[in-house]
RNA sequence: GGCGGCGUACCCAAGUGGCUAAGGGAGAGGUCUGCAAAACCUCCAUUCACCGGUUCGAAUCCGGUCGCCGCCUCCA
C-alpha cells in the first residue's frame, strides 16, 4: 500500500504523489517565540517529526522547513513589561525551544528560518500583491483584500459570507471589506521598525510563512502542516497570500493535528490549563515518556491529556525497555540481526504508517513484537531475538522512541523512582544482605518481612541464580 | 448562526462494509518461584452513544436524535 494522507484542502484521505520524484518539500509552522513551549506545541512539533522521519525511512530525500515567528505584537507587548528588547526576548525563547526539542528527540529541520531575516522577501510579496491589486495601502498599514481572491476559503471551506455572519469581527472603518487582514502594520515609537514602501513598519503575522516557504522550497511544494487551530484563519490566509500574488497553489497536501485538551478542554492561557514541556517532562523519568503519550494517539485527533496517560506511557515504555535489555544480554554486542531480510513486523508497521501516520496502530505492531521478543527469550531462540531487536530498533528509529540504551533507561528510571522513595540505595542493599543470610539459614519468615517492609516504600526485589536485584515501585 | 471533528471494554486507544472488534494500562486465574518480581499462557466488548434506513452482511454507508470538543479572535 502506498503513503497516504489526509488533505485538509480536499477533505480526503490521499495518495502521497510527490511533485519531484524521490523528494518531499515540507513546511511546517512553528512557534511565536514570546514564552515557554507547552505539550500542545509539543504534539505538533512531534507529529511532523515523525512525519519527517517517516518520509525519510521511506526513501526520500525531505527539505523540512520550519520558522520560527520572532515579531509579533505578544513579543512586543512582553518585551515592553520586562524592560528587554524584542530580540532578546525571541533569543532566550528560542534557546529554550531548542532544548525542549532536544529533549523530546525531535530532528532539527533543513532550515529554520526567523520572520525578522527575511523582511526583504515580505515586502517584495506584498508590492506584489499591491500590483495585483489584491492588497491596499491605508495610513501606512497595508491591507489583503480578501473579496478580489475568488478561492478565499477554500482550505476552511467557508465562504466568505457565511464568516461574516456570525464573526465577532472587530469594526475597523479603514477596512474595506471586515475579514481583510493585515499583511503590514505601521509601527508605534519604540517597537521594533523596518523601513518600507508605505513608511516605517512591521510585517503582518501570515505573510512570514508565505514568503519563507516560497524562498526555501519553492511553489508550490508539496506538504504544509501545523495545528487545526491554524486551518483559518492562518492558512487561509497563506493561500490567498501565496497563490494570489503567484498564480499558481501554495501547497499540495495541507496536513493538520489535532489539539491537545486538559480536562476536555483546549489549553490556553486565559484558562490557566497550559502545561509547558518543561514542566511535562519534569513529571516524567525521561522525555521519551512524554513523546510515547504523544504517539500514542492519532495525529489529527483531539487528545486529552492527563497525569494518567504519563503514568500509563511510563509503564509501556518500561516493559519495552526491559524486553530490549533482556535480549541484548541474550544477543551480546557482537552479533545483530541487521542482515536479516525484515519479517512481517517491519511491513506491518509500513502499512500503519502508510496509512496516514498512524502512529497508534504502528505502537501496536511493537507490543506485538515485543511479546514476541520475550517468547523467543523465554525460548532461548536467539537468532529470533535478533531479528525482532534489530526490528524493534528500526521502528524506534521511525517514532523517535526506545533510542536510549537499555539499561540507561531502566537506571534512569530507578533513579526518578528512587527520589521519590526515602531511601538510600545502601540502606536498600543492607536489607537485601540482611534478606539474604536469612534465606540461606531458611529464615523465610524474616526474608519475607525484609521484602514487604521494602515492598512498602515502593521498593520491589527479584531473585535470580545471580543474586538479588531491585527496582522501584 | 456557519464549518470541522469526536462518542468503541473499568481507563486509554486502533479499526470505517464481511475471517475470532488491534494494542497498552488496570483486574482475575495459571506456569515459574521457598515466597515474590519479571516474563509467558488464559480470561476480561455477541458488541461499538441512541433511533431508524440501505445491504445477503454495518461499529464501519445514509437520515435523524442526544452528548462532548475545536475553529470562525491571538493560538500548535
Amino acid at each position: 500500500m502506498a503513503l497516504r494522507f489526509h488533505n485538509t484542502l480536499t477533505g480526503k484521505t490521499e495518495e502521497f504523489v510527490p511533485l519531484r520524484s524521490g523528494e518531499v518539500h515540507m513546511y511546517v509552522c512553528g512557534v511565536t517565540v514570546y514564552d515557554r513551549s507547552h505539550i500542545g506545541h509539543a504534539r505538533a512539533l512531534v507529529a511532523f517529526d515523525v512525519i519527517y522521519r517517516y518520509l525519510q525511512f521511506s526513501g526520500y530525500e525531505v527539505t523540512f522547513v520550519r520558522n520560527f515567528t520572532d515579531v509579533d505584537d505578544k513579543i512586543i507587548n512582553r518585551a515592553n513589561e520586562r524592560g528587554i528588547s524584542a530580540e532578546e526576548l525571541t533569543d532566550t525563547y528560542i534557546r529554550d525551544f531548542n532544548s525542549d526539542m532536544q529533549a523530546l528527540r525531535c530532528l532539527p529541520p533543513t532550515h529554520e528560518p526567523r520572520a525578522t531575516q527575511h523582511i526583504p522577501d515580505m515586502l517584495t510579496l506584498i508590492q506584489e500583491l499591491e500590483a495585483k491589486k489584491l492588497a491596499y495601502a491605508v495610513d501606512g498599514d497595508v491591507y489583503y483584500a480578501v473579496d478580489r481572491f475568488a478561492a478565499y476559503g477554500k482550505l476552511a471551506h467557508r465562504r466568505l459570507e457565511d464568516m461574516e455572519a456570525g464573526a465577532r469581527i472587530e469594526v475597523d472603518e479603514r477596512k474595506r471589506h471586515p475579514m481583510d487582514f493585515a499583511l503590514w502594520k505601521s509601527s508605534k515609537p519604540g517597537e521594533p521598525a523596518w523601513d518600507s514602501p508605505w513608511g516605517k513598519g512591521r510585517p503582518g503575522w501570515h505573510i512570514e510563512c508565505s514568503a519563507m516557504s516560497s524562498k526555501y522550497l519553492g511553489q508550490p511544494f508539496d506538504i504544509h502542516g501545523g495545528g487545526a487551530d491554524l486551518i483559518f484563519p492562518h492558512h487561509e490566509n497563506e493561500i490567498a497570500q501565496s497563490e494570489g500574488a503567484k498564480g499558481c497553489a501554495l501547497a499540495r497536501y495541507w496536513l493538520h493535528n489535532g489539539m491537545v485538551t486538559v480536562e476536555q478542554e483546549k489549553m490556553s492561557k486565559s484558562l490557566g490549563n497550559f502545561l509547558t514541556i518543561e514542566a511535562a517532562l519534569s513529571k516524567v523519568s525521561t522525555p521519551e515518556v512524554l513523546r510515547q503519550v504523544l504517539l500514542s494517539s492519532h495525529y489529527r485527533m483531539a487528545l486529552d491529556f492527563s497525569t494518567q496517560k504519563l503514568a500509563e506511557a511510563e509503564k509501556g515504555l518500561a516493559r519495552i525497555y526491559k524486553t530490549l535489555a533482556r535480549a541484548d544480554e541474550a544477543i551480546g554486542a557482537s552479533n545483530n540481526g541487521d542482515r536479516l531480510a525484515e519479517s512481517a513486523h517491519i511491513n506491518r508497521f509500513r502499512e500503519a504508517m502508510d496509512d496516514d501516520c498512524n502512529t497508534p496502530r504502528a505502537l501496536g505492531m511493537i507490543f506485538d513484537g515485543v511479546r514476541e521478543m520475550n517468547r523467543a527469550l523465554d525460548g532461548g531462540q536467539i537468532p529470533e531475538v535478533a531479528v525482532l531487536r534489530s526490528e524493534i530498533a528500526k521502528m524506534g528509529g521511525v517514532l523517535g522512541l526506545f533510542q536510549e540504551p537499555p539499561a540507561q533507561f531502566l537506571e534512569h528510571q530507578k533513579q526518578t523512582g528512587l527520589a521519590e522513595a526515602s531511601l538510600t540505595p545502601e540502606a536498600i542493599e543492607a536489607l537485601i544482605d540482611e534478606r539474604a543470610a536469612a534465606r540461606k539459614e531458611k529464615d523465610f519468615q524474616r526474608a519475607d518481612e525484609i521484602r514487604a517492609q521494602l515492598a512498602e516504600q515502593g521498593i520491589v526485589l527479584k531473585d535470580s541464580l545471580t543474586g538479588t536485584t531491585w527496582t522501584v515501585r
